[in-house]
DNA sequence: AAACTAATATACCGATCGGTACAGTGGAGA
DNA sequence: TCTCCACTGTACCGATCGGTATATTAGTTT
């Protein structure tokens, strides 16, 4: 028996296993290690090697993103769009317990590698989310500064939640920025 | 001639390096390269090596933000620290253009070797700050609300700004949290 | 069943890792 | 001036790094 692998569903293991230890804290025997997938097999499906992989996995990120995050945001009913991304997002991190790979990869040197990749992610969760506040009736200024705060929260939720090891205050800190958004679109 | 150092010189220099490279990131050598300190030096100074050094450099951080933010917040007239509170933090973190090096390390598996001064950190900042606000007339519980809203967003700030390349954003965000807090006490 | 091919495991590469050992080096005190 | 010692530079250690080469495996095609 052969355990046969597709490049999709390598890249969320290896997306798991960047999150937990960051581009650099991430070496190919952990990688082997965690996600029982061989060099072999790593080297096939990405031989630009770890570049290539952690490249994808933002692709796969920023993927997600799209779909259900930033589409509902610009297409989608506003309010509802807004209150479904709450939700989601905090699906998403898993209440704290996952971090922001973009964010994270944003701190340190692996910026440089991936600085457009990373200024596209938030660029565009902002205008998104703008969008969707204008429409819900936000002056143009209002809604960029809201889409602003809301996406810096998040950040801002993810690691002080990691810092103290409890996913209540990312919930709870969600839950306080879409009250704020809310309050301003009435 | 010969360059004498001291531990007490070589930590802010170990500090920047950390924060530029992230702890897996920054091996010996870019520390030296970087530091322009040998490796004889180092392990003379730091006997247990990479984790000694990233653990002075905390420690030092600890004791900075204890002086400057979060003894006179606890201490001195409350409106006044929390406004010299903005404009210090404001310039430690350079507007946005230096991480905090604490919220990085909570991350990734760094974390895993200095658990409880990260979490430290953050709840004496958390603490400080809601002290401040209840003696400038908040309610114990809104004042718990607020800190850990202006903690969280100060780090958001730092990861959106890093990301966008651009210092405007944690200087506009710093602003924007100091009126929500101020307007909160009046 | 033979030939082909995508996927995998493994041995191996030079470079670099964190860390150690130790021989200077040079300024301060006797 | 001689001794001492905190400090520094460098050679070296085994382990691991990211990456390559290649043989093997197991379906699929013919």
């Amino acid at each position: 028996m052969k355990t046969v692998y597709e490049r999709a569903d390598i890249v969320p293991l290896l997306a798991e296993t960047f999150r937990e230890l960051g581009y650099e804290g991430a070496t190919l025997s952990r990688i082997t290690e965690r996600t029982g997938i061989g060099k072999g097999s790593l080297y096939h499906f990405f031989p630009g090697g770890k570049e290539e992989m952690a490249g994808a996995v933002l692709a796969d990120i920023d993927a997600w993103f799209e779909q259900a995050i930033y589409r509902p945001l610009r297409n989608d009913d506003a309010r509802q769009a807004i209150a479904a991304m709450w939700v989601n997002v905090n699906d998403y991190f898993r209440a704290g317990g996952r971090i922001c790979l973009v964010g994270a990869f944003a701190l340190d040197d692996t910026r440089a590698r991936f600085s457009s990749e990373i200024a596209d992610y938030f660029i565009r969760w902002i205008e998104a989310l703008s969008s969707a506040l204008m429409r819900a009736g936000c002056a143009e200024t209002e809604a960029q500064t809201l889409a602003e705060e809301g996406v810096c929260g998040i950040q801002g939720a993810l690691v002080l939640s990691r810092a103290l090891r409890d996913g209540k205050v990312f919930t709870r800190s969600l839950e306080a920025l879409g009250n704020r958004l809310e309050a301003a679109t009435r």
